[in-house]
DNA sequence: ACACGTGCAACGTTGCGCATTACATTGTTT
DNA sequence: AAACAATGTAATGCGCAACGTTGCACGTGT
């Protein structure tokens, strides 16, 4: 089943890929190759990982980027689920 | 790995969910609560499946949401994959 | 002829990803 | 103290995606 609250990929990019490596923002956006500014706003979760910059993450810091997506997707749908609540729909199966 | 040309989930939900189950277009977008139009556009591959949507066909026709967005990413990350061998990105680890 | 299902296109709204530019703050170095 | 680096943040602009609404054209079946 699906976590409730699942960590931005944000968290993860600076926890595990700059923090390990003692990289700062400013360095890991250049080496990504975007601005700084959207490596800091994807740290402070004001971005989500965009197939774009799953394929820089994964070739930058290793995995895959399916791995980065999924993370981007539990976040995603932790935050549907809310709304999805009110959707009216038809259940044509069962599960 | 993956698969390098995956099929457009609309192609899913056409022949896995509105076939078996005989339902046309307009009645499938009345039970999924959105536009004729949207479902539509979602078949004929003009949209994607957003985390909305994916609630949706899953309420409606089973499976995960989870499941949904993974049809989604596979297809937007072979697109992705083009471009991304243009991408000058510094390998701060191998994998 | 009529109704229905469908594809399609235009328009408008909303929201996201990204670059660019700029400003303010904090901490470090000289 | 002065200069610099790193950061957060905001504004602006661009492109694009998702969705609804409306309308039109086509084909099929009654």
């Amino acid at each position: 089943m699906p976590k409730m609250n699942p960590p931005h990929p944000g968290d993860y990019v600076l926890e595990e890929c700059l923090k390990p490596l003692g990289l700062t923002i400013t360095e890991a956006a250049k080496g990504l190759g975007v601005t700084r500014n959207t490596l800091s706003r994807l740290i402070n979760r004001k971005n989500g990982v965009s197939p774009n910059m799953a394929f820089r993450l994964s070739m930058a810091f290793g995995s895959t980027p399916e791995m980065w997506l999924r993370l981007q997707n539990a976040f995603d749908l932790a935050r549907a689920r809310k709304s999805a609540r009110t959707f009216r729909v038809k259940r044509y199966q069962s599960a």
